[in-house]
Formats: C-alpha cells, sequence, structure tokens
DNA sequence: CGAATTCTCGTAGGGTATACGAGAATTAAT
DNA sequence: ATTAATTCTCGTATACCCTACGAGAATTCG
C-alpha cells in the first residue's frame, strides 16, 4: 500500500469531475468547465481528461512516481501550476485515474449477452481484473479503502452483484458474498500486479531474489522448528517458479471460495 | 501498498540482521557485532533492538511516516546518520520491523497444544494475523512481496502448513492451498487496519465519508444501469455500517473458502 | 603515550506537493 | 478603441524525505 488519498476538500467537485462524462442533465450547476457556455477569459490550453490519459500512461511506462506532477507537467509541455486548473489535487487526480480504468474492464452490462452459469460470470470479473492490474501495474500502489466513486467502479460493482444474484441468496448474504469474491479477486490480482513491478523496478526476478537467499536453509533455518515445511519439502510439495505457485494458488483459492459459496445455495 | 523496498545489498548481512537473536552457533562468521568480543574502539549507545522497538513504537503511535530516519534519531536522542551504524538502511530496517512483529503472534510450534479440528487451527491463525494488523496498523502500508525471511515470517509460515497439513491432502495441494488461505487472510486483514488507518489520519469514518457522497445517488446514479444494486438496496442487503459489512463479508468469506478447501478432501 | 579501532553525526544534494500572487490572454460592455 | 471582467498560466518558496561522504571523538591495546 500506499500513503496518502484522503482529504478531499469537496465531494461535489470530486463527485463532477469523476462523472463528467456521463453527464446526467440534472440541477441547474455547472458540471465541467469545459461545457460552460464559453464566454471572457483565456482559452484554457488542456482539458481534465488530456491530464488523466497523460498520467495513466506515465505511470504505465515508467511507475507511479513518474506520474508526479511535475513530471506530468514537463510532458504536457506547461508549467507545474498549471495542472492545477484542472485537477484540485494530487490525490483526485489519481482517483480520476483509478476510476478511468477501473471503467476499461470489459465486463457485460444490463441487458447485454453474457455467460448463463454465475461461476462463468465470476470468472469474467476475475479475468478482467487481473487483466487490468497486469495493464496498469501501479494500481496495486494505489488504496482501495475509498475507492473513486465513479462510473468505473460502479460498473464493476453491479457486474459482480448481478453474477452472485444468479445464485438465488438472499440480498443480505449475495452482498456478503460479493465483498467476499471482490477481496479475494482485487488482493490477489493487486499481489500479482505488485510482483512483477517490484520485478520491473529491481531487474530481479522473484525467483532469483528466494536464490540469492539459499544460505538461510544452509545456516539459519532449525529443521526441528519446522517440520511441516520440512515434509512438504522433501514430498516435493514446492514448486520451482514463484509466479507459477502464485497463480496456481490464486486460482485454487478462487475455486473453493466459489465452491464453498454456491454449497450455500438453498436446496 | 507502498513504494520501496527492493534493492539490499548484501542478502547474507541482511540475513545475519534478522535471525540475530537465533543465533545458529554456525560458521566462523560474526553475526551481530554486539556479540563481538569487544575490543578497542569506541563503545555503541545504542543496538539493533532498540532501533527496530523505537521504529515499532513510533510508526505505532503515529503512523509509519513518523518512523523516518530523522524522526526516529530524534526519538532515540542521535543524529539521524548514527542510526546507520546499526542498520544498513531504511528498507533493511523496515523488515526487521516487520519480522518482529510477524513473530509477536501466538502460533503453537511444533509439540504444543493446539486444537484437534484442523479448521480451529487456521482460525488461530487468522485471528493472531488479524489482531497484529490492529496492533500495528502501519502493517498494511508494507509490501509483503519479498518478505523479511527471518524467525517471525517462517514461524507463521510453518504454523499454518501445519495446520493444513491435517487435512490429508498432497504435500503440493497442502502448499497451494496455504498460500491461498494466506493471500485471503493477510489481505483482508490488511485492508481491515489500512481502513482504520485511513480513519484515523483523516478524523473521519468511513461512514461518515460515505454519507458525504450522497449526492452520488440522486445526482449521478442511474437506476437502469445498476439494476443488481438497486435490486439489493431495495430489498435491504447493504449494512448500514461499513465496518460491521467488511467484518461479516471477511468471516463470510474464511468460512467458504475453508468449506471449499474441505471439500477436497480425499473420500 | 601512540596506534588502531569503532562509533558519531553535520553537510549537501536531489526528490516530493502545493499556497500564493502577479501576469497574460480573451471577450463583453461602453 | 478603451476598459473591465474573467480565466488560465506558472515562478517562487517551504518543509519534508534518504543517505554518501568524511572529519572528529571515544576507547582500548601494545
Amino acid at each position: 500500500m500506499s500513503e496518502r488519498r484522503s482529504g478531499e476538500g469537496q465531494p461535489d467537485k470530486t463527485l463532477a469531475l469523476l462523472w463528467r462524462n456521463h453527464r446526467q442533465p440534472a440541477a441547474d450547476e455547472l458540471v465541467d468547465r469545459a461545457a460552460r457556455k464559453r464566454g471572457a477569459g483565456r482559452r484554457p490550453s488542456l482539458n481534465v481528461d488530456d491530464v488523466v490519459r497523460t498520467g495513466i500512461q506515465l505511470a504505465d511506462d515508467q511507475g507511479l512516481a513518474a506520474a508526479s506532477m511535475g513530471g506530468l507537467a514537463k510532458e504536457l509541455g506547461v508549467g507545474t501550476m498549471t495542472l492545477y486548473t484542472y485537477v484540485p489535487s494530487k490525490d483526485e487526480l489519481l482517483d480520476l485515474m483509478v476510476d478511468q480504468v477501473l471503467g476499461e474492464r470489459e465486463l457485460p452490462g444490463p441487458g447485454e449477452a453474457r455467460p448463463e452459469d454465475w461461476r462463468d460470470q465470476v470468472e469474467i470479473y476475475s479475468e478482467q481484473t487481473r487483466a487490468m492490474f497486469q495493464r496498469h501495474l501501479w494500481l496495486s500502489q494505489v488504496s482501495t479503502i475509498r475507492p473513486p466513486v465513479g462510473p468505473g467502479m460502479l460498473a464493476g460493482r453491479e457486474y459482480l452483484l448481478s453474477a452472485l444474484l444468479g445464485l438465488g441468496l438472499g440480498a443480505l448474504e449475495t452482498n456478503t458474498a460479493a465483498l467476499a469474491v471482490t477481496t479475494y479477486v482485487d488482493s490477489a490480482a493487486s499481489l500479482e500486479a505488485e510482483s512483477r513491478l517490484v520485478e520491473r523496478a529491481t531487474g530481479q526476478t522473484n525467483d532469483a531474489w528466494w536464490y540469492e537467499r539459499n544460505d538461510l536453509w544452509e545456516t539459519y533455518f532449525d529443521v526441528d522448528r519446522h517440520p511441516a515445511m520440512t515434509a512438504i519439502w522433501h514430498a516435493d510439495g514446492y514448486q520451482s517458479s514463484t509466479r507459477e505457485a502464485a497463480a496456481d494458488s490464486y486460482r485454487y483459492g478462487l475455486d473453493r471460495l466459489l465452491d464453498g459459496i454456491q454449497s450455500m445455495k438453498p436446496q
């Protein structure tokens, strides 16, 4: 995890930005400056989407740290402070970046074609979410405790709930189950991404990292204190590749979790 | 998620520090400076444990950011650079802090009394891990992709594997299942801790945060695009308290995951 | 008493987000 | 054609972070 992301000043402003491209007619309030009837004043040289898009690209290509306000401004060819005309703060920009990529997942909307089996539907959520994390490794460094309440996040929750509703559990249990599934899927996908990120940042595979610590087994590992690990070792229970072990355990855990949920189905 | 933690220079040095209090007789190498036969030279005014303990305390009380090298030095009444006599870098200090608190979990060792049922044994792992995260909220901000390979981490893995071995699955499946369980338990516990951390840092409960965004439902939420959410809402499927919803989903998910694993038992 | 050893820590450098306020560009009104 | 109103632009300054380097202080051994 990460550190910041918290003290947003005006929720109204933030919501307006998040939903800027899904304009509900609503209200007499002016939602986006770009939409305002243009009157006096200097013309803007950018718009919010430019900033968000560039932020995502920079974070994808060079890591989240490269998507600093200074770095972004340089990339866009403007002064750092100019960005604050378009987004109120770095935190809110991050919210916008996150909701944007959450919305990129291709999840069938209401009324659109989808597999019959609820498990296959959950599978789509799982695969799309994993793919999203792989495309945008920096997501693993962003806290999701207070997620951007935008169209992308809502579409994800909607889809997963709709999939689980197919099981016929009660409303409350369906919601609880959906939370458990997102916790597992999102966390595992995040760990997977973080793993690649670390490999990229250090130029060292995780396997190589473990290999470097071989001393552990010879010098410090005490067989008597670790009989279970020793037993599994001798029974060839450890896979050679860290990556494969992680992928297998992800699959296995998701399948077992869904097994368990399925077994709660009335009848 | 967090940013750093990576390029440790010498794995040997790091391992020696991590295992400094579990001295294997081993080797002719001098493991800890404090253990060296004292000869000439100025006397140290601190030791590694002092630094680690103070780091944990500071992070507990005032957040991980307060456990900066500067902050720590001030707390200990020494110059910042003095700390580098005891730990090679901030990253390694963090490793030491993490392994220390991992080791605080009260998990029965080999030969010690434990519940009969394997599920009750996993329960202990789950509860001790959650309690650890609650005591040390900053853990949720530390990456565990390349964990400190010290006594605390190994004890945790050993215990969970020993619990799952009771099921009678094969070695490989036991290991895979253990990875899935730690992924779920550690991630959920981390999210729970992160949630409290954010509440503390912002002085605003998560419920209050959601309440502040009530506009969403009136202004932007489109019922036609979100039929599942709408249905669950009308069936009272949403709990009023974010915290309780999270706790319930944690319980539910863990129980279902263990159900699913249990069902793989041969026979 | 000198030499060897070890711990102590000031300085300097390159990074971060953003409050403030002056200046530039554009249009509407006179 | 001015002038006023409006809006965007962005330099500067502040207060943090980690740690390489190297000089100085403390201690013991010969």
